[in-house]
RNA sequence: GGUCCCGUGGUGCAGUUUGGAGUGCACGCCGCCCUGUCAAGGCGGAGGUCGCGAGUUCAAAUCUCGUCGGGACCGCCA
């Protein structure tokens, strides 16, 4: 793991590229401009970013093309206003040395001699596009196309582009072969909330938009491709939030007779390319960790392992308690140093989003000093516990004076669920520092819950993910043997964001049929909902395994970048609206009724 | 489905706690001056449905309720 701050390189213009880039009106790029070229006269295309005028003969006009900018000095600007489109021809000059800007890429150099042409006209933006001042996302969204003249975006996108480029040919350069699958597919049940397109031909029938392309690229190794791969367009009709959108982009892959070894192995060596084209470091080998060691220590699936406040088991030092709250199933707590210094408000604060987390309560301990280089325990429960009990609780916690406990007492998934979303909150370091630290997550659990009314169990990934061969035997046993069921199934986790998922798939109709039954899917209902893919697996299925990733979610996590929004071209809002075309809006009736569909009256209230 | 935060000239903020004249700051915009700036500088100017709607009050940007928009999160995302 590298521990450098997250830095991708600057976009690079290699000398191959610049060589295509000039055009019938332009010469040069305005970045490029560079000592080496004082003497040549150059035309260079691109928008006007600041101009400093000084007199009716005298102004300096910054041009900005996505390379950079050049500093023209021109006689007079007064025809000239921010964001005009304009074609400049000039001497490349060097400037005297009191006038060099070391800010800029171009700062030996300036054009002189000027002759301007405007090219086209703008009126003054509705927000300012240099990188002082944030402004709202509501209106970068709508003037999107404004928005991405600005050199954040330009590199946010550029780097984008380079990821994609460094994931294809790692891909290809390892024996995958690329497949498009369609856009419009039949809705498979389960998984997320179906986008739907009515069917003009076949009226009140549906297709469904791709959740992801997982069935095909199955059937993809049933037709012998060996290796399937795509940069895939996934959507999925849930809630949206900083890390998700509607529509995403995956890097989608499958192999055929592979292992999970052989997956983790050729995703890590696309992950590192990947790292390496954007920030020229090399990664090490990406550690695992089983999802039971991830759940216990981190409360979480997707640990961010760059900070400490671990999840502390203390079930045991409180078997015999008094106190009633802590005579639960699991209690575990975290440690936060230096903690003590916590007010009340903002402990009350922690405490009132356990409870909205599901926590019963919160117990805080501020650790405070006591006689003889020992420490006391100030907390409002305090008192319901016994000597031994506060003196064990800071020999587990390893508590040392002006730390803060916080221990929460329930079942045990909501005890790791509750902490693990505190020690987020407490100690979530921002997305750019920590440098890279990227986990491989195994052994997933096959069912994540038994199902109370029914007695089944529940599928923690999909039905046609491969249990873990050491647990075959665990199937036929009680419902409490089925949820230690692992699975072979594996999540890619980079700085506590999940970036994708993957698994062994079942090949043999015989263990299906077992998953089958377990999950109470019968043959007549597993025909119905993935009948083309079992009808399939009747002719000859190679033993394969996959994995997809998040492409938006590496490329911002890569650029330090909260959110995926940042790194999209034109995203949506949280509540799904695309504020610059005004999507989604309503359709002619005409076409409703050609669809055979009819609209419902919107709630009145 | 839920919790929390935000909405004030074109942009970003302060003002709201404790009701009292649309008050202030920075940037931008327009005009004039200025021959070495690079976040140029100086002088002057224009620009407001305080998101919207009710309510309380002599009086609401400020308090209450509702609503719309945006954001963060929980649920959801096999």
């Amino acid at each position: 793991m590298t521990d450098s701050p997250l830095s991708p390189r600057p976009v690079v213009f290699s000398d191959d590229v610049l060589e295509h880039l000039p055009t019938h009106l332009r010469t040069n790029m305005c970045g490029e401009l560079r000592p080496e070229h004082v003497g040549r006269t150059v035309s260079v295309c691109g928008w006007v970013s600041s101009r400093r005028v000084h007199s009716e003969h005298l102004a300096f006009v910054d041009l900005r093309d996505y390379t950079g900018l050049v500093q023209c000095v021109v006689d007079g600007a007064a025809d000239l206003r921010s964001e005009y489109v304009v074609r400049v021809t000039g001497t490349v000059v060097a400037r005297e040395e009191q006038w060099i800007n070391p800010k800029l890429a171009t700062g030996e150099v300036e054009l002189a001699d000027c002759t301007v042409e405007v090219l086209s006209v703008a009126e003054p933006p509705p927000f300012q596009l240099d990188e002082r001042h944030e402004t709202d996302e509501t209106i970068r969204l709508r003037y999107r196309y404004l928005d991405l003249r600005r050199a954040q975006m330009q590199r946010n996108l550029r780097t984008r582009a380079t990821i994609n480029s460094a994931i294809r040919r790692a891909m290809e350069s390892q024996g995958f072969l690329e497949v498009e699958t369609p856009m419009l597919i039949a809705s498979t049940p389960e998984g997320a909330r179906d986008f739907v397109v009515p069917s003009r031909l076949k009226p009140g029938s549906f297709y469904a938009l791709p959740q992801s392309p997982q069935l095909f690229k199955q059937l993809c190794m049933v037709g012998g491709i060996d290796r399937y791969f795509q940069i895939a367009r996934c959507l999925r009709d849930e809630d949206l939030r900083a890390d998700r959108q509607f529509e995403f982009m995956q890097l989608d892959a499958e192999m055929s007779f592979a292992s999970q070894d052989d997956v983790l192995s050729a995703i890590s060596t696309t992950v590192a390319a990947v790292v390496e084209a954007v920030t020229g470091e090399t990664i090490g080998e990406i550690p695992r960790m089983t999802w039971m060691e991830a759940a216990e220590r981190f409360g979480s699936d997707k640990p961010d392992v760059r900070f400490g406040l671990e999840l502390i088991e203390l079930t045991d030092v409180f078997t015999a308690t008094e106190f009633n709250a802590f005579k639960a199933p699991c209690i575990k707590g975290i440690r936060v140093p230096g903690g003590a210094e916590f007010t009340r408000s903002r402990l009350d604060e922690l405490t009132d989003r356990a409870k909205r987390w599901g926590a019963k309560g919160l117990v805080w301990m501020r650790v405070k000093p006591a006689d003889a280089g020992s420490v006391e325990l100030d907390s409002p429960v305090a008192k319901f516990l016994s000597d031994d009990e506060k003196a064990a609780l800071v020999a587990a916690t390893e508590a040392v004076d002006g730390d803060l406990l916080l221990l929460v007492a329930d079942e045990r998934p909501k005890v790791r669920h509750v902490l693990g979303l505190l020690r987020l909150d407490i100690g979530r370091p921002p997305v750019n520092e920590g440098g890279l630290n990227f986990l491989w997550v195994v052994d997933f659990p096959l069912f994540e819950s038994v199902d109370e009314a029914t007695g089944r169990p529940v599928s923690a990934h999909h039905p046609f993910t491969m249990p873990h061969e050491d647990d075959f035997g665990l199937l036929d046993g009680s419902p409490e043997d089925l949820l230690g069921v692992r699975s072979q199934a594996y999540d890619l986790v980079l700085n506590g964001w999940e970036l994708g998922s993957g698994s062994v798939r079942i090949h043999r109709a015989d263990i299906q049929q077992r998953v089958f039954e377990l999950l109470g899917i019968s043959k007549e209902e597993a025909q119905l909902k993935f009948g083309f893919l079992l009808d399939a697996f009747r002719f000859g299925p190679p033993p394969h395994a996959g994995f997809a990733f998040g492409i938006d979610r590496l490329v911002a996590l890569l650029v330090g970048e909260e959110n995926i929004r940042e790194v999209i071209a034109f995203p949506k809002t949280q509540s799904g609206a695309d504020p610059l075309t005004q999507a989604p809006t309503d359709i002619d009736p005409a076409q409703l009724a050609e669809l055979g569909l009819r609209l419902l009256p919107r709630a009145a209230d």
